[in-house]
DNA sequence: CCCGAGCCTGACAACGTTGTCCAGGTTCTA
DNA sequence: TAGAACCTGGACAACGTTGTCAGGCTCGGG
């Protein structure tokens, strides 16, 4: 009869390690570790015992014990804002599958947009040992993360630069993307241009602002303070911004939206004026196409950002990449018909 | 600002550890574990003195080898079919703020509704022994899982039942919601009605189907095969099977879209048609408001759906819950105009 | 018949942390 | 002033796995 092990894999609670599969299949420790991890030099009669074992037990080999051993944990992380924001599902989804390919898990963690928080997942992650890490930053000072960089931890930010330390990002052309999308407006006959964006302390919002500006330079229209509302996300005060800048005695005729949330808005409040507004939005929508006026929108390629970040990342990792680079991916202006009206003065 | 390029760094992927740390800090080992978790018994001196160490050498605490002493990692893990849907987004958000409130970290994978894919995930998330899982299942049998819930690895299943085993599962009512939906064109003069949804084998599809066939029959209205589609999903496919059931001799009047996707392009596909056809989907869909008509939509709560997962996720680990236990949200019929145009035949 | 080579197998240490337990010192009480 | 209670700090084992290394077996050639 076999000795009853008071910490058996019957007990609930506990799980089956390999000293049990050993035990039960009556070979040494090290042998059901080899059977488990493929390695040679196990005859195929004890390997069929040790399998016997581990489906019996229902052994699963704990990956902390081995990531313990071994330094590695194939698992990276993902800092984002916030994973309900369509923007971020395909994001996520892209590193998740280049991950997948390097036989990596991904982890991820959304900062709100909270320096704080942020900063408390990444040193998180990095206490969980991820091998490496993407994030998308909410605050403008990665220094805590030096030592981790030094420890060898793979790091790519995304969407802005990181502050104050030297490492791999990837983003958008916000600065060209915006300002093709406002000069597309001025082409269409557009002087009065209102912008309407997050706060110029987050990179995109004040690489987009500047683009803005540069493209109103560039047509020599001076730029009203009140054609720019800076720092409005929640929907309703993206609403009375709109409204204000669309009454007054020099209402603009156009509108360029500085995000998908933004935009979203712009669209419902322009579809309640009785008079046309043209507008162009950063950032693509969904079903943006089936909307009367379609909208016109300066879309980057999220997916395509993911992808790009991840792919750098295992570089780092597999020790391709020495000096740190920053990647500017293209943005595509999407023509549909609201960018494309005629002011109406 | 300085910037440190910190890849040329020395000591490169070695990282300190509290041995380091006590050395440096002239104490003994267990000391500094103390002071790291903030336990009682250490001198302010004395952990000044740590502390102090800690920064200089950027020590952190390897949680691989804490999992491995206390047993339990806070992390929980999610399986679901593709973050890139906007259906997931938020539910992936609402379970992530859960789990933080709980002090855990989340780690998502996609099954692309893949069964092996969701095994492999699910195992892979097993082996590093996360407290608990929350699983979209794309398979329909989970025994592989049994070893895991005897170990005592929570489990809630999401939007569709587990297969052969007894677990939690939180989902919709997808059986009322798709026959209200389609009791709803039938309110409003429609007897010719299409539904177009996945396949059977999964568990929503199937359970919709059940809510549109029900309704018809409620009313007495006999079904004709021309006017179901099952198993299509990609838009090509879906478009084609649309305009089938528009022509020919005995054309449908509405649709009944079987989920968000095939929503978008029977959208796009009725936008193309000269006569009217009315519209129900189910799943919201955003900007579905905008749109002329509107779309009327049978909507589920996705964030409500993950948070009660979650939260009874810990409820299972607290000890709270014992018996497993099959809850069903309600969904929400949201009229914007698609839904109430009459029949034009 | 013996020896070396080659193959399987298992004992043991180590990974970095936490729980247990005890030593040594200080303070309080009788 | 002795003794007890208390406080701080450290030595040590254990968590489950993998790398190292050595022992034992078989087999073939000299």
């Amino acid at each position: 009869m076999p000795q009853t092990n008071l910490r058996s894999a019957t007990r609930y609670g506990t799980r089956p390690t390999m000293k049990d599969v050993a035990a039960r299949a009556g070979v040494g420790l090290k042998t059901v570790s080899r059977v488990v991890n493929g390695e040679p030099g196990v005859t195929p009669e004890t390997e069929r015992r040790v399998q016997e074992a581990i489906d019996a037990l229902g052994f699963r080999r704990n990956d902390s014990a081995r990531v313990l051993r071994k330094g590695r944990t194939a698992s990276i992380g993902l800092v984002l804002e916030d994973l309900a924001d369509p923007f971020y599902g395909p994001l996520s989804r892209s590193v998740e599958e280049v991950a997948r390919a390097h036989g990596a898990l991904l982890i991820n963690g959304s900062s709100a947009e909270d320096p704080d928080r942020e900063q408390e997942l990444v040193l998180a992650l990095c206490a969980r040992r991820v091998d490496g890490l993407v994030v998308i930053p909410a605050g403008d000072d990665h220094r805590y993360l030096e030592p981790e960089l030094k420890a060898g931890v793979a790091t790519v930010f995304v969407d802005r630069p990181a502050g104050h330390i030297d490492a791999d990002v990837v983003l958008s052309d916000n600065f060209g993307g915006a300002r093709d999308g406002v000069a597309h407006l001025i082409a269409h006959g557009h002087r009065r241009i209102g912008f309407i964006g997050d706060m110029p302390r987050i990179h995109t919002a004040a690489e987009r602002l500047r683009g803005y500006r540069a493209a109103m330079e560039d047509a020599g229209i001076p730029v009203a303070d009140a054609w720019m509302s800076l720092g409005v996300t929640d929907p309703e005060r993206v609403r009375r911004a709109a409204e204000e800048m669309l009454s007054g005695p020099d209402p603009v005729t156009a509108v360029f939206a500085g995000n998908n949330r933004v935009t979203v808005t712009v669209v419902r409040v322009l579809a309640e004026q009785t008079r046309s507004v043209a507008l162009v939005g950063f950032d693509d929508i969904e079903l943006a196409d089936l909307l009367r006026p379609g909208v016109t929108v300066v879309a980057q390629d999220a997916a395509d950002i993911g992808r790009t970040a991840a792919e750098r990342l295992f570089r780092q990792l597999d020790g391709t990449l020495v000096a740190p680079e920053r990647i500017e991916l293209p943005t595509r202006l999407i023509t549909r018909g609201s960018g494309e009206l005629p002011p109406a003065d």
